[in-house]
DNA sequence: AATTTGCGCAACCGCGCTCGG
DNA sequence: TCCGAGCGCGGTTGCGCAAAT
């Protein structure tokens, strides 16, 4: 813990708080209220800055804070919201009743973080951990991820990663697990765009057995959020990852709003941090020539696969509601 | 029993933004 | 328009305690 500047200036206490300080701050605040935090500090006769009295009102003396644990609805809700919202502590706060960003960054960076690589899944970006990417084919074939993901009749779900096991394991998994899903949703307007769900396929598991696995999967948990009603019309949207984020990314099959002149439109998912919760442009149709394009991927995901594994292109859309594939290296 | 290591959490740092003079 | 003070936020540090050695 080091000190402000201004505290060596003034020579103002640092480090912890005293219980005579904390009586003395919160009996000021309680009843003059903050206003100007620098005051604060002079008037309730503390000798500290005005930012330290700050951080300790917000973080500690506030009267609506909870305190205690995390229970497992608000671990829930914090893993989700940063999927949206990455490292925006206030604004994850801002959805959790008495509870600070503080508290909440502390408690994503000692336990979430740790809880969400055991699981195999990245903290940062909410995906699978892409362990394999550099490996050669073969080990990327076992990596074969597909990404949509729900149908007209609100069925089906996504994806696919590795680990070794036997074959028939995952047959078993994707039946009988019932899987945990993350909800995805649009930073500007709050409204889900989409979910994210990983299975774990052994890696010496044959793609036909993947594939028919995959489509024993087919309801959506009663607690999943409505989706959003589509338009009637839709319009395919592809939106540009940087070169090399395109690498390194993965699906999870969001969908989203276009901006006005493009009623409806769907993407493979989230390609950066930077680009994660946004809206992306949809592109014209006349500029669609200009995109690196892959086959069009309505086969099996095994055919869609060997046509794509060695493009190092992006993504391929399709118009709501087919399903597509997605496979990167 | 003494020492080391690991972890959780409170508090500080430093940057960027806003606002008023 | 510029400048400085104040504030808010995300990142980082280091204290204190418990578990491990």
């Amino acid at each position: 813990m080091g000190r402000h500047s201004c505290c060596y200036k003034q020579r103002l206490r640092k480090g912890l708080w005293s219980p005579e300080e904390d009586a003395k701050l919160l009996s000021y605040i309680t009843k003059y209220g903050h206003g100007c935090w620098s005051s604060v500090a002079k008037l309730a006769g503390l000798q500290r800055c005005g930012k330290s009295c700050r951080l300790r009102w917000i973080n500690y003396l506030r009267p609506d804070l909870k305190r205690g644990p995390f229970c497992q609805q608000e671990e829930d809700l914090i893993v989700e919201l940063h999927s949206g919202l990455g490292n925006r502590w206030s604004q994850i706060a801002a959805r959790l009743p008495g509870r600070t960003d503080n508290e909440i960054k502390n408690f994503w960076n000692s336990c979430i973080k740790k809880k969400l690589r055991q699981r195999g899944i990245d903290p940062t970006t909410h995906k699978p951990l892409a362990k394999t990417l550099t490996e050669n084919d073969n080990e990327a074939a076992k990596n074969l991820q597909f990404a949509p993901v729900k149908s007209n009749e609100d069925k089906l779900l996504v994806q696919s990663h590795e680990v070794s096991s036997k074959p028939s394991d995952f047959a078993g998994y994707l039946s009988f697990q019932q899987p945990s899903l993350s909800a995805s949703h649009d930073s500007c307007t709050g409204s889900p765009l989409g979910f994210n769900f990983s299975a774990i396929a052994p890696s010496s598991c044959s793609l036909e057995t993947l594939t028919s696995s995959i489509s024993t999967l087919t309801t959506f948990p009663s607690t999943i959020p409505a989706f959003p009603t589509p338009p009637a019309q839709v319009k395919s949207s592809i939106s540009l990852p940087s070169e090399s984020s395109c690498l390194t990314s993965t699906s999870n099959g969001a969908f989203s709003y276009g901006d006005s002149s493009a009623p409806f439109s769907w993407d493979c998912g989230n390609f950066d941090r930077q680009r994660q919760g946004q809206v992306h442009p949809v592109v014209e149709d006349s500029k669609w020539s200009e995109y690196p394009q892959l086959p069009c991927l309505t086969g099996s995901p095994f055919q869609a696969f060997n046509d794509i594994k060695h493009e190092p292109v992006n993504f391929q859309t399709f118009g709501f509601p087919q399903p597509c594939f997605q496979h990167m290296q």
